[in-house]
DNA sequence: CATGCGCTCGACCGATCGGTCGGGGCTCAG
DNA sequence: CTGAGCCCCGACCGATCGGTCGAGCGCATG
């Protein structure tokens, strides 16, 4: 066929090539969306050799939400092991999200895929372990940042209020925004990932959970605007 | 010969019932992932009689999606147009925005679909009319929110920060809480839909967006409710 | 040399995809 | 009656879907 060597130094890296390839391409298009054929043309190989890596669609994005799931949580687990009062680790706990939506920008679209589409794997695909692996790392997440907020609460330097709630908030505010795409920068009228965006993100969250967005009436310092 | 006035409505409520199934069929599985024959059986129709009534696969999503934003349209047009000051006439549009997707909860979904998956549709799909007329529309929903926010910073109801800012979270909070689905029930330990679950997360977005998620630390005065 | 193994491939499978086509039943005007 | 419009249908099209199969490759062992 290929009179050439083929083969640079791919046989090495092939599954990982693959995920790589697979978590931009569902981010993109979701689970139906892609193919497995524009997958494989995509990392440079033939489709037949995906099942060599893994035992199906289904597996293959499982196993690429398994590794984004993964690797926030490792962010986010150092933010909830940090030092400082409640509402600062919070502030931690938010920041390294946005981190690590930024540092691999197809995650929050395909999180939010995966956290929102329930039914769009076939209903097999539920038996696997790779579908309790991703539970539970889902969970490890969400009752990490409920503790944070109860133990906040109870010192006293959060608001009462329902904190599954406002897990909901955090997530939509944080997921959605790094999702949003071509209507959020329309919105923005500026690149969503761009250094200065991702700053002005962590502010303005960080800026609404601790005041709001309403004006403070009372005698709270305000600029001469 | 002579425009005869007919009924196009009464004489069949095939159309109206094609797009009640698509919604809904959309909004669990997304564009690609639902099958023209699916939604015909599920109206009770063949496949073939869907292509009198809509062009094509693609035509038929976005009136979908227009059906959607009208509806949504429509609910914050009263919300802004009603009296009061700024800030209480953007916690009637936060309302509205949740009655919206509270009286049709596959709005949600479809909706977030719709916002973040850009590239879902063939390329062809965005010379389509609808795909301009569901453009204008949400830009008209973000101008509106936009300059009430504006307006709201300009009376001082406000505070300084970023309006579209403001704008990504406010849809990320109220979009992705109801289209969260079996997630979201298990982090509220509650139906997503119940009237009461519907209540509480108006109040906790009206409550956010007035003071924050910190407990304030100045002398603010607590509403004696 | 031979053997086995990790990895890749093209060919192929049945099923399903979006879309087309010609025609049949219905109602209403002439 | 006869046509004209709708509305609907089953049959069919080429393309693509996820997945299987057997063989071929290079390479590390014996």
């Amino acid at each position: 066929m290929s009179p050439v060597a083929r083969m640079p130094e791919s046989s090495g890296g092939s599954r990982e090539k693959i995920l790589d390839v697979a978590e931009s391409l569902f981010a993109r298009r979701g689970f139906a969306g892609v193919g497995l054929r524009e997958i494989a043309q995509a990392v440079g190989l033939g489709k037949s050799s995906l099942f060599h890596h893994f035992d199906g669609k289904a597996q293959l994005y499982l196993v690429v939400l398994g590794r984004v799931l993964g690797r926030i949580e490792g962010r986010l687990g150092g933010a909830l092991a940090s030092e400082g009062t409640a509402m600062q680790r919070l502030d931690r706990w938010i920041e390294a999200l946005i981190d690590a939506f930024a540092e691999t920008p197809p995650s929050a679209r395909l999180l939010l895929r995966g956290l929102v589409e329930d039914e769009q794997l076939p209903p097999e695909a539920e038996a696997l372990p790779e579908f309790a692996a991703v539970n539970d790392t889902l969970d490890r997440i969400l009752a990490g940042v409920y503790r944070l907020l109860v133990e906040g609460q109870r010192a006293g330097e959060i608001r009462t209020g329902s904190p599954p709630q406002m897990i909901q908030t955090l997530i939509g505010a944080v997921v959605y925004h790094f999702a949003s795409g071509e209507l959020g920068e329309r919105v923005l009228g500026a690149p969503l990932l761009s250094a200065e965006s991702v700053r002005e993100r962590k502010a303005e969250l960080v800026r609404l959970f601790h005041t709001g967005i309403a004006a403070c009436p009372g005698p709270r310092q305000e600029d001469p605007s």
